[in-house]
DNA sequence: TGACATCTACTATATGTGTAGTATCTACTA
DNA sequence: TAGTAGATACTACACATATAGTAGATGTCA
């Protein structure tokens, strides 16, 4: 099994993973971030195949498997994004904001955090 | 042909499009955003399909066709970045963006006009 | 006019993705 | 102990995606 990209369904089911920490078939599926419903077969496959991935591991707890993500939301998002930003919006992370807060509805706390991170960003590359 | 969202790889010659007007399947061919090289008629192909399902068109030029994009960039961008941020960061664009920045080494020049956008984007937000 | 280059149309295909059914196991419950 | 609920394993499959070959048209050039 070679170290694709995850998917975009798998991107969800990780990022379910890293939010709440280990996580059953079940409880992944009914937080899905997308808000489908799906059949929880449907689920189990999909994990089931992250796993022959690498994308994530079980350990057996009673009788049911729990599941955590084995690679850190860095390591998968920051390609992910880059590459994304590289092939879509000619590589400018400021094209692809604009585009981004021409479409949602950001709030003003939203667009605080927004200004506080880079804030933060400017701090950490006048110093380093 | 259902309305669905382009592929990555639509997405990258959309891109291109919007990016360089009109052009011929050889053009876009040498300028994909991945620098990727691919045969002529996969190129072919991909822009072929993506007529059949309205996202480009042509018109013969002499002997060659020349496609445009037939959606605008708002238009497609907007909600595959929503879908996107749904999806993989819980609806925050903060999120993403501080994963975005994380990662990509951010020119001086650019994290400039992402300010300039921020800034652009409270007065709008006053104004409305 | 014949060879060659280049174009489009059509066809093919391996692989990935998303979806879910069936079989089977296990634990609880009446 | 028989039945049921819920879990995993295995299998299946439709469709999309990415890739490119081949056939045939057309233009160019010696």
């Amino acid at each position: 099994m070679k170290n694709r990209e995850p998917s975009r369904l798998e991107m969800q089911v990780l990022s379910v993973l890293w939010q709440r920490g280990a996580s059953t078939v079940r409880e992944v599926m009914k937080v899905m971030p997308d808000g489908k419903t799906r059949a929880y077969t449907t689920i189990l496959s999909v994990i089931q195949v992250m796993e022959k991935k690498g994308l994530v591991s079980h350990v057996a707890e009673g009788n049911v498997h729990v599941y955590q993500a084995r690679v850190s939301r860095q390591k998968v998002t920051g390609p992910w994004l880059r590459g994304l930003v590289r092939q879509v919006f000619g590589g400018s992370a400021a094209t692809a904001l604009q585009h981004l807060l021409a479409e949602k509805r950001v709030s003003r706390q939203e667009l605080d955090e927004i200004k506080e991170i880079i804030a933060r960003h400017e701090q950490k590359n006048a110093k380093g």
